[in-house]
DNA sequence: GAGTGGTCTAGACCACACT
DNA sequence: GTGTGGTCTAGACCACTCG
């Protein structure tokens, strides 16, 4: 009934078992509101100690997968927010292909800048730093505009990027990841409601004064180092912007 | 040097841990990127087993208030981190005053209605349910119109909520808190820009087609159950709308 | 009372980073 | 080698729900 647990496998047994409920999850096998079995029945059935299981269920509630209820027993989240939790992040690529839309960009301008007030404070950065590269880049979905967007990023000492570079790669990201190991794990964002400004709506192909979001975001990676400050302007006619907050204090 | 536990209080250890470690960090005992005692220490420290230090220090991670490098320790986050986390969510009360701005409302109604669909869906709720707490508030910043705020509210059965109860603690989180013990804690949400329709325009005192920001989000209690949705209209005039993502697949 | 999830213990062994 | 966090076990008792 529950696929096995390999134990020859060297990847935890605990994201063994999160994968074996996701998979039962997203194909539907179980769903949304379904009762899953008892953490004693898992034990048993994949001969694990129930800390495993419990370890494995906990980071299924975070995913959005599973949620509990005391004395009763754990149940299916409803597809809805499972979705919204993988479509979330600021990955403009992997978002989009997520929808099965076509990402695309055109990059305007690539420069080694002097440091502004604003942006130093954003990238966290002290007085000694007095450089970084900035990207302005035009993005597309299905060949339609989306969004103008200016990045600022924090390379290590003397490195630098070229524009053929991220063509060829075709997302940011994805060469950070491969050039620096940069991982991006954790985006703040603020973002606002406000019209077309005479430039942007010309980037944009809008009338001024059309209704934009704006959004001013600092990337994070894996290891806590900021990577990049970002400023985007987004049309009303692209998907809605999606977020998931983490918060709540104790 | 680290404060005990108290074996007489109810709240579970870990949760006790939570609380004296934030302690220590929210008043820079400890320092951005210091490491932290081991895991070995707090358990001699505190007395109790590793499990539950390390239950501690993983919910502490979720927070933003520490990170953990396999081999080394466990560190201090920035402090922009926790920061833009504690900011983070979407409890307007708070939010305001931490920026230092008075916040106010005014209800606009308070009614008992029948679940539409997309509700429910929202709401993560069965077939059994029909009905919820719908609230229409104006927020106001410093005594000028902020946003229109739309709640739909689940609270335990036969449970209800007044409006002189809620003008009386001011927030609604405070009082879902104090009644329900409901601690807000993970909101899903996704915005867009657009133009003020009549009746938002009407009610945030804007011209029709004025841009405005429109956030639709579920929130999300402590214990993963579902506690609100709300559909919000804000003007720009308005503060920026912050939101983190935690990004990352497994 | 039986069954569920929630908390906790006191160990064990492993992977990784330092020196 | 020593010390760190990462994984895991086999129990225990509690709080809650439901018949």
């Amino acid at each position: 009934m529950i696929s096995d647990i390999d134990r020859f496998d060297e990847t935890p047994k605990f994201l063994q078992i999160v994968k074996i409920i996701t998979t039962k999850i997203d194909e539907e096998v179980w769903l949304p509101h379904e009762m899953i079995p008892t953490e004693r029945a898992f034990c048993e059935e994949l001969n694990v100690s129930r800390t495993t299981i419990r370890r494995a269920i906990e980071k299924l509630s975070d995913m959005f997968y599973l949620y509990r209820v005391q004395g009763k027993g754990t149940f299916v989240c409803p597809k809805e927010l499972r979705e919204f939790r993988k479509t979330s992040g600021m990955g403009f690529r992997e978002h989009a292909l997520k929808r099965g839309q076509v990402p695309s960009q055109k990059i305007l301008s690539l420069e080694y800048v002097p440091l502004t007030a604003k942006v130093r404070t954003r990238l966290c950065l002290g007085e000694t730093e007095t450089r970084v590269h900035k990207f302005v880049r035009l993005f597309y979905l299905d060949a339609k505009l989306d969004s103008l967007n200016t990045s600022y990023l924090v390379l290590p000492e003397g490195e630098t990027i070229t524009v053929d570079e991220l063509e060829e790669t075709g997302s940011l990201y994805s060469l950070l990841r491969k050039k620096y190991h940069y991982i991006p794990y954790i985006t703040c964002q603020e973002s606002t409601a406000m019209k077309a400004s005479e430039k942007v709506a010309s980037y944009l192909e809008l009338e001024v004064g059309y209704p934009v979001t704006y959004i001013e975001g600092v990337v994070w990676t894996l290891e806590h180092k900021v990577m990049e400050y970002v400023e985007i302007y987004r049309g009303d006619r692209t998907i809605p912007h999606q977020s998931m907050n983490v918060g709540g204090s104790l």
